[in-house]
DNA sequence: CAGATTATGTCAGTCACTGACATTCGGCAA
DNA sequence: TTGCCGAATGTCAGTGACTGACATAATCTG
């Protein structure tokens, strides 16, 4: 069902060592249709690919490629979909005496410096995600079907951090609001991203981020005209991390 | 073309006051299309509910629904719209006084209220907006439709807020940070009126939001646990917010 | 090797959505 | 009123995403 990818750091209940024939073969037509996707897509852009084209061009039935993959977009968003899969094992291993926000912060870093590192090329690889990325924000529908996946990755983070820090979510609302405000900084980065494509690859995204996550304080304190200024009320006070 | 709603702050160029009865046909027929749409949709579900029954409803053809709305999502998420433009509107018109924060937080508190207090059932209502939220968390095409549109959304307010503040978007990422947290935090008020429908109406709403804007602070400042309580124990009641 | 699983192909069908063209209807001036 | 123009609508045919049903071929298991 969810065999996305058989990641070194595989769950435990593996059971049998070697996967078989069968399960190979089907990673290696997943994989090739990803691969053909991403190439289509990248050449001639999304709208203008058909279904058709990526499973002829993978030699499969188009009711093979939908068993796959659920619609047109999932295919697309198979790498990123994998990244964010990542962030979330970092999530997972962050050391219990960092802030929330600070697990955070250093969990989304890690993903993409890992990633960066391990393959800077070839399929599934970051620069390819970051491609995918551009793409993804003038074709509406990639867009809304990514926004989609994103808020299912909140929820995920929200059951972290309140396990995390022993809350229940439903008393609490911090983990909730802070999931959200992370994933929007994120997003904010993204789309900063897509616009100016000064800082080139993996190590310019990271860059963006921080500097994303270093006006979260001053966005939300204050005036911005005169930096300094009395706080308002019904505004968090508090001064900016970091 | 943009003819959403003739909001009685029109736009100066509306020469003729008598609409004409081509422009009040079309709006009739919209609104008819909105009204079975949604009727629809609620009673059977958005998925089974196809745009043949839709406009059969009307007694127009399918063509010419797709003339008056993009697509199936679209007729679902007008009622929606035109709240956020309301939205829009209130913020264009916040005193220059206010923290950006104060302001947008402001501006919703008055855009549900109003809204709330102007019609208070029949179509285009708060109530069935509501309704229609909950409809929208579990149709996937509509939720990715919708988050689409709120991420347009944000673009405006980050126009708004560096105009307000007379800062250069590009330069200063303060706008662009505030307002994806302004609608995440939105967001995750959204989910929190899905999931337990404890709070009743616009109002109940209005409460939920705030309360979701009181966390901001604390979510995004320091350690949750209170000194000495150890992650795992999964129980309420230990640091009660707000 | 036989039989149970499982992946795949084929086929037919539904539905969202679109372009092209004909027709009808409201606005407006002679 | 008449008659014309443009806008709104209807009709039709077509594309493309996606699904269910069933047959076939490939793996796995004993």
């Amino acid at each position: 069902m969810a065999a996305r990818t058989p990641r070194p750091t595989g769950t435990p209940e593996d059971l049998g060592r070697t996967p078989g024939l069968r399960e190979r073969k089907k990673q290696q037509t997943r994989d090739a249709l990803v691969q053909a996707a991403h190439e289509l897509f990248l050449g001639q852009g999304f709208a203008r690919t058909t279904v058709d084209e990526i499973a002829s061009a993978v030699d499969v039935s188009q009711r093979t490629f939908f068993r796959y993959f659920a619609n047109k977009d999932e295919v697309a968003l198979a790498v990123m979909a994998e990244a964010e899969d990542y962030f979330i094992e970092c999530l997972h291993h962050r050391p219990a005496e960092e802030t929330p926000l600070q697990a955070l912060r250093a969990s989304i870093v890690k993903a993409w410096r890992d990633l960066g590192n391990a393959r800077a090329s070839g399929p599934g690889s970051i620069t390819s995600a970051l491609e995918l990325m551009r793409m993804i924000e003038d074709a509406p529908t990639l867009l809304a079907a990514h926004l989609r996946r994103v808020t299912e990755q909140e929820r995920i983070v929200v059951r972290i951090l309140a396990e995390r820090e022993g809350l229940d979510p439903r008393e609490d609302l911090r983990p909730a609001v802070l999931a959200a405000v992370f994933g929007s900084v994120l997003r904010a980065a993204h789309l900063s991203w897509t616009a100016d494509r000064e800082p080139e690859g993996p190590e310019g995204m990271i860059t963006l981020i921080e500097r994303h996550f270093d006006q979260l304080g001053p966005a939300l304190t204050g005036h911005w005209r005169t930096p300094g200024q009395h706080p308002g009320a019904g505004t968090p006070g508090d001064t900016p991390p970091s």
